[in-house]
DNA sequence: AGCACGCCGACT
DNA sequence: GTCGGCGTGCTC
């Protein structure tokens, strides 16, 4: 038999299936979907099988050499899934597989040294090289390679004279976990007559033999023995060397949820709506159809409830349900109510585990042990075999684009799934995408509208503050008296506030008075953001870091003064003018350590403290009944950026936030700071209206020609010469105007928005286009042309056949 | 991506 | 004449 591989060389040269046969001891084992260790070149690789067959068109076949996985990790499904990927995203296959799994298992591939022969003589080298080399772990080539050219010459002599060997190795990035478990290795019944027998001479020994009388159970962990015994491992070890007991090795599960205890829960009654809703899905389910809805249900219409039941079908149906969440550490609710109906056929899947953990809930996930996946984008690819829905909350979030290779979509990868499946696919927002909405509107997703709140309570009213009025009456604090005086009534009523501002640091730029001096990051075109803290500038974009000046650098003036405000500024000012309320500061800054986004959303769940500010990492999915204001600094902050989804994302931002107040008992009130009232965005989210959104906005992108209209591809190209850059995007932009129709347009060459990040120039050019059959063929030959480059000179060619944003 | 092969300039 | 630089091409 031979066996289709695709090797682990994400390039161009190697993104094809390469032959290898199946040696007979392995011939049983190595099915399709399994990744294999084979032959490459000189070294060693491991590839995923992608098919079998009995012939090849290549005569001298090389075999494969060993098997990495005992079971295949890829399915049929999954495996012309990474086709399609591969294909529309223009990536490799082998990415398109690698991001399938957890990154757990990726590969680490080095090549190590070793002597032959300790007594071989090699005088060139160093001691401390000659003793690795001696060692079992031998040299490790890449670290050889930093000690000299000398050196690094006399070993590549050695093992050409054969007198140093050289082995590749592969190691998987996270290990499966283990823990050592012992069983009784003796027929049950010669129990007792073991422990009559060394009762007197080994009480303690006797102890753990009373243990396995006594209890059923003929395997326990060796720690849990120990301690239930209060034994030692010497005398477990005694027990074991006279082979009365036996101990091996088990794998486990590290369980992120294992110290919690989550409350069943049954389900709700529907609303009439929900109802209406709910049934077209239940009916797909029913008859093993696939079909795309879109609920449109504002905040507190209750989605969940309906996604719950969704699922409770399927599961009854045998099936298995994938339901993604934009990001989960943020909502350890979500993960509450799932675990709470489903209990422990739930896995779930965030960035908030860690490596080993998320390679666990997967296996949970192939071993079918988990029925439901709850997670963020890339637990679209959990290997279940029989999907019976799949359901996309918020489908919004601009999370669910991946902005790496490969460049996905997972509403995308959900329809593909949902299609092989023959099964439903529920896209849920209370502010969808124009171009879902568009769809659902031409009839190619099935609309669903949730009008009313579950709980009758009218979404709060929103007052949008002119902070220009502010400022004309005199105001120039960051709060307007609406906010402020708000504010300090909910701090004396004890109810708390959530308050959004969409910049971290303390302020945005830093600027000379006298000089004009503006400090900006020697490495990208942005200004640095000042951090009070640290007393430190640092850069957003590349992490640069610098002591703030006391003097300008340019002019020696001491007047350096600060402008634009940052969330670090905001809590300064809340603590003096407010001193008696407490305050939660939620950034990149503040939740960088694993575990702080929980920690501070849970402190202030437990009413720790009164206003919660963060950046927009706060206005997902938090449901906290007490708070009755939210306040937005301000709104314009997104608006003015020179993306065409501005208007939609600060609609979005503004429309999410405003339903986190008010969803209980206490209804709440909504505070919107801005400089520019009049816009529509502003506007239309105060009054709660998407669907004069949708129109206003959908005229707006006619207009100027972007989706849903238009499909949008961005090419950005990137490199350390400015002049290197512009020359590759000028004839990258040739190319695709000679090659593509009248019809597309081609913006371009330009420079990107921030046009350098980490000392790289970036130029950009997008195209908007109808139809055209021949752009996914000419970019490819774009990438081919430029291939050597790519990988000699350090130019970047950056494709992006969907792009979200154009910034 | 690595790694070998091969071709050209600088040196023993 | 050989060593060592790097450009070119292949890997089942």
């Amino acid at each position: 038999m031979i066996a289709g591989v695709i090797v682990d060389v994400p390039a161009f040269g190697t993104d094809k299936t390469f032959d290898y046969r199946i040696p007979e001891h392995l011939e049983e084992t190595i099915e399709v979907g399994m990744r294999v260790v084979v032959p490459f070149g000189p070294r060693k690789l491991t590839g995923f099988v992608i098919g079998l067959k009995e012939t090849s068109d290549l005569k001298r076949l090389k075999k494969i050499e060993d098997i990495v996985d005992p079971s295949p990790v890829l399915n049929q499904e999954l495996i012309g899934l990474g086709k399609w990927i591969a294909n529309s995203t223009l990536c490799f296959l082998h990415s398109a597989y690698q991001s399938m799994l957890p990154a757990a298992m990726k590969m680490n591939y080095s090549k190590r040294i070793y002597s032959i022969n300790e007594a071989i003589e090699l005088p060139d080298l160093p001691e401390q090289i000659r003793i690795q080399l001696d060692s079992d772990k031998g040299l490790d080539w890449a670290e050889a390679q930093k000690s000299g050219k000398h050196i690094v010459r006399s070993i590549q002599s050695a093992i050409h004279n054969g007198n140093l060997e050289v082995k590749y190795e592969i190691r998987s990035k996270g290990k499966k976990k283990r823990h050592k478990v012992v069983m009784v290795n003796i027929p049950t019944m010669e129990l007792n007559a073991i422990y009559d027998d060394i009762s007197r001479k080994a009480p303690k020994q006797a102890e753990v033999i009373r243990y396995f009388i006594g209890n059923n159970e003929t395997k326990i962990p060796t720690q849990k023995l120990m301690d239930e015994t209060e034994s030692s491992r010497a005398t477990i070890k005694s027990l074991i060397d006279k082979q009365i007991l036996l101990e091996t090795e088990e794998e486990i599960y590290r369980d992120p949820y294992k110290d919690r205890q989550f409350e069943r829960t049954v389900s709700l009654t529907l609303t009439e709506e929900q109802k209406e809703s709910i049934k077209p899905i239940l009916s797909d389910i029913e008859n093993n159809q696939h079909e795309t809805f879109l609920i449109h249900g504002v905040t507190g219409s209750g989605k969940t409830e309906i996604y719950l039941q969704s699922i409770e079908a399927v599961i009854q149906k045998g099936k298995e349900a994938i339901m993604l969440v934009p990001e989960i550490s943020l909502t350890p609710q979500m993960v509450h109510r799932f675990k709470g109906r489903f209990g422990s056929e739930v896995a779930v899947l965030h960035s908030g585990l860690s490596v080993g953990e998320k390679y666990d809930e997967w296996r949970k996930i192939q071993r079918k042990e988990a029925k439901v996946v709850v997670g963020a984008r890339s637990a679209i690819f959990a290997p279940f075999q029989n999907i019976g829905i799949i359901i996309i909350d918020e489908e919004h979030e601009s999370s669910y684009k991946q902005e790496e290779n490969p460049r996905y979509h997972a509403r995308d990868i959900a329809i593909e799934r949902g299609r092989f499946h023959q099964c439903p696919v529920v896209l849920g927002s209370a502010t969808p995408t124009l171009e879902s909405y568009a769809r659902a509107k031409k009839g190619v997703y099935t609309l669903c509208t949730l009008h009313e709140r579950v709980n009758q309570k009218a979404l709060p009213t929103a007052e949008v503050v002119d902070m220009r009025e502010e400022l004309r009456s005199g105001n120039r604090s960051l709060f307007s008296t609406a906010l402020f005086d708000r504010l300090k009534d909910r701090v004396d009523k004890g109810e708390q506030s959530v308050l959004l501002l969409n910049r971290r640091g303390y302020s945005t730029f830093v600027n000379c008075r006298d000089c004009g001096y503006v400090a900006q990051c020697p490495h990208c075109d942005i200004s640095l953001t000042y951090h009070k803290r640290s007393n430190q500038l640092k850069c957003h974009y590349c992490g640069f870091e610098d002591k703030q000046p006391t003097e300008c650098p340019e002019c020696t003036s001491e007047h350096i003064r600060f402008f634009g405000t940052g969330t670090q500024k905001v809590e300064e000012e809340l603590n003096k003018l407010m001193p008696e309320a407490s305050v939660i500061r939620m950034d990149v800054d503040t939740t960088s350590r694993k575990g702080m986004h929980e920690k501070l959303l849970n402190a202030f769940a437990e009413q720790k403290a009164d206003i919660l500010l963060g950046t927009q990492m706060i206005a997902k999915g938090l449901d906290f009944p007490n708070v009755t204001l939210v306040g937005v600094l301000a709104a314009d902050s997104m608006l003015h950026l020179p993306d065409f989804r501005s208007a939609e994302r600060t609609f979005q931002l503004l429309t999410q936030v405003g339903g986190r107040a008010g969803r209980h008992i206490l209804s709440g009130e909504v505070v919107i700071q801005t400089y520019t009232p009049e816009h529509y965005s502003i506007q239309l989210a105060q009054q709660h209206d998407f669907l004069t959104f949708y129109d206003k906005e959908m005229l707006m992108r006619k207009l100027h020609q972007y989706p849903p209209f238009y499909f949008l591809t961005l090419v950005t190209i990137s490199h350390e010469e400015l002049m290197y850059v512009v020359d590759v995007c000028e004839k990258i932009t040739e190319v695709l105007k000679e090659g593509l129709s009248e019809q597309a347009v081609i913006l371009g060459p330009v420079a990107s928005p921030i046009p350098r990040v980490k000392d790289r120039y970036r130029y950009q050019c997008v195209i908007k286009y109808k139809n055209e059959p021949t752009l996914k063929n000419i970019l490819n030959e774009i990438l081919a042309h430029y291939q050597k480059r790519m990988q000699q000179d350090q130019l970047t060619i950056n494709i992006d056949m969907h792009p979200q944003t154009i910034l």
